[in-house]
DNA sequence: GAAGGCCTGGAA
DNA sequence: TTCCAGGCCTTC
């Protein structure tokens, strides 16, 4: 499940391994994680140079020249491995792009499926609208700039942490270990909550990010870095993936409920 | 603003 | 064998 940390962390090591380099040939084994065509992605990217690498939200962007972007974004069990490629068939592998006088090759994976590729030119209109209405970044708005997003509605904080509209980025693990750190319940509606408290919840997340982004992000299943290793800081984490165990501040027991369609783990006494 | 659907691997 | 995980979109 990446989510902000794990990308920028990939993006990081992207960047590192293939700016500046020219693609020669990009290898499609599987049209339906695409939503642009096929042949616009194959046509106007071969030979193309790799400028940089950036993110947006959980979205990763290979920036080529003429202003030619490669978007990636990674669903739940997305990868991106750079590697050489020795199985002829990985398994669930979609996508691979091989750079000119490179022996290995970037792989994109997803068991799930859930991730999708897509190709846009300099134009705003090139874009799905999942990027063109996205939210600011956490780490580019102040917490006033969050209050102000936030404070006025009326939905559960969890839910509305989690719509990538109003802020971009967070995931399901990152919004319940922010809440966590600024001691405020998943289910209290922003509307009542004062600006202190909504100042505290914004910087509660830019902090958990970046401590997450300097552990390499959280490997719980499928996430790992771009040569395989993987993040560490899902030992980090107070309350996701802890239900039924005590709570390091209080001692209470973690607690899990259903909340928008996924879980919210919390603690009882420390989240009021 | 809730619920279903996409999708698969792993746990119960 | 069934259920659950959840990013995000669509439908109610």
């Amino acid at each position: 499940m990446p989510e902000l940390p794990e990308v920028e962390t990939l993006v990081a090591q992207l960047r590192e391994k293939i700016s500046g380099c020219v693609l020669s040939r990009i290898v499609i084994t599987r049209e339906s994680i695409l939503s642009s065509p096929k042949e616009a992605i194959t046509k106007k990217l071969s030979g193309k140079r790799v400028q940089t690498v950036k993110r947006r939200g959980k979205f990763i962007r290979l920036e080529f020249e003429k202003d030619l972007t490669l978007w990636f974004h990674l669903g739940m069990t997305g990868q991106l491995i750079w590697t050489e490629e020795r199985e002829k068939k990985a398994l669930h592998q979609h996508l691979a792009l091989v750079f000119e006088g490179k022996k290995d090759r970037l792989l994109f994976r997803d068991s799930r499926r859930f991730g999708e590729v897509f190709l846009a030119n300099g134009n705003i209109a090139s874009l799905p609208q999942g990027v063109r209405l996205l939210g600011p970044e956490p780490f580019e708005i102040s917490g006033n700039e969050f209050a102000s997003i936030f404070g006025s509605r009326k939905g559960r904080i969890k839910s509305l942490l989690l719509n990538q509209r109003l802020m971009a980025g967070l995931g399901n693990i990152y919004a319940d270990e922010s809440l966590y750190r600024a001691g405020i319940n998943p289910k209290k509606r922003p509307h009542r909550l004062n600006r202190t408290a909504l100042m505290r919840l914004h910087e509660s997340i830019c902090l958990t990010l970046k401590e997450a982004i300097r552990h390499g992000g959280s490997s719980i299943d499928d996430y790992m870095h771009l040569d395989g290793g993987r993040g560490v800081f899902q030992k980090f984490h107070q309350v996701y993936g802890r239900e039924g165990e005590n709570c390091n501040g209080c001692g209470t027991k973690i607690r899990r409920v259903p909340l928008a369609g996924r879980s919210s783990h919390f603690c009882p006494q420390c989240q009021k």
